[in-house]
DNA sequence: CAGTATCCGATGCGATACTG
DNA sequence: CAGTATCGCATCGGATACTG
């Protein structure tokens, strides 16, 4: 919390007053993996209040962490790091990998969110081995809550990723069938393609050069590479 | 405060559940500086209640990250980090880094403590630059309040420093006399003791070597040498 | 020395609704 | 879209006393 100060001179001290309160490597990981708008930020901390985010987002900027500007062009708000907050990087970054490393897998898969996993999934998908078209990929998680069980990627190469959690309406290219858990594992490096597909617990249906390259073109979590050291 | 997790698959928001709650980041600081036993670690974190600290500790260890065990040869407990919690080490150097480099100097200086500053430079103090056998050097802070006003470390050279609160009544090789402030500032690295004399908020009386090199036996904190980036 | 026990106060923050 | 407003509960944790 730190809501109150810890009275210590120490450096380490200080920046755990301004770092260690509730949800706030949260936020900046997300504002690190590049959202700079309010409701972007939301969708990386869902669980969050809007007030709080709202306050965090306050705090982080008196403490020069976080600048708050409006975007080019328009009167939109943007957040975006400081040098200070760049600064801050590495800091999160190494969170990512320590906790890669040493917090049990199924520890993390007891954190199961759909919106989440597609809002990361989203934001690492590579067009390069994709169709020089535009690709339609639909995601659905069986045993999810129907309002979270169908997701679509539009992935049009030169022009970025777009998630919808509502059928957009263009032809399916590929459909991606597995439980949440799945994808989640997938996405996190505890285990692969080839590996869910032979259990079947993974089915694609569709486009065979998509069914067949997804682990090229399904980008990884940043810390899907790490060693994992415990179970 | 993380105490209700936040329900992300995310490494980064794991560690930060495991990291980020209230004193923590304090308490591994203190273990990787060395303290190992209860009352120890407490000297580091006067200001957290033994409960907490307690507390602390238990969840630590649950997360694999402290191991609690007999000291070797008493029935003393003690704390040691593992293997986990050695690679913590870099995570918690880089927040002190980082604190040094963009907290302001005035903020860290509102959060004086003279039990805290003396626990840490007893920990530096470098007893090669000193005399061959064991040398007193009195510290008294101005305005504290009379029960943190004075005092005393006991270098011997080969055994290492002994801090004392009270007297322990051996002939003073060296006083020094300054604020608490313009102390906390020259262990910060914020100033000299050069400059301090000059200003004369420093008084040195006694052995002229002792006096002479307080600015290389006086070790400073671990973070001193870092450049500061806001004043 | 190494913690536990207890107790209560403050407040963080979660949920929801609402607004310019 | 980008937040504010409100409300109330839960719980965190600070202080102090105590114990094997």
């Amino acid at each position: 919390m730190a809501q109150t100060s810890y009275k210590q001179f120490c450096p380490v001290a200080m920046a755990a007053e301004v770092l260690c309160t509730r949800w706030t490597i949260v936020v900046l990981r997300e504002m690190i993996a590049g959202s700079t708008r309010f409701n972007d930020l939301r969708r990386g901390v869902p669980r969050m209040s809007p007030a709080l985010l709202s306050q965090r987002l306050k705090e982080l900027e008196q403490a020069g962490v976080v600048e708050r500007r409006k975007g080019e062009g328009g009167n939109l708000y943007e957040y975006h790091l400081t040098r200070s907050g760049r600064e801050l990087e590495p800091i999160i970054q190494a969170f990512g990998v320590w906790g890669q490393r040493w917090i049990e897998t199924e520890l993390s898969l007891q954190n199961l969110s759909a919106p989440l996993l597609m809002w990361d999934m989203r934001r690492n998908i590579r067009a390069e081995p994709m169709p020089d078209r535009r690709s339609t990929v639909q995601f659905l998680f069986t045993g999810a809550p129907a309002n979270q069980r169908k997701w679509w990627l539009l992935v049009t190469p030169g022009e970025g990723v777009e998630l919808c959690s509502i059928d957009p309406g263009y032809d399916v290219d590929l459909y991606v069938g597995c439980d949440l858990k799945t994808m989640t594992a997938i996405w996190m490096g505890y285990e692969t393609v080839r590996q869910a597909l032979s259990d079947d617990r993974l089915k694609l249906t569709g486009d065979r050069k998509l069914a067949g390259n997804m682990q090229t073109w399904l980008g990884l979590s940043p810390f899907a590479k790490q060693k994992k050291l415990v179970a």
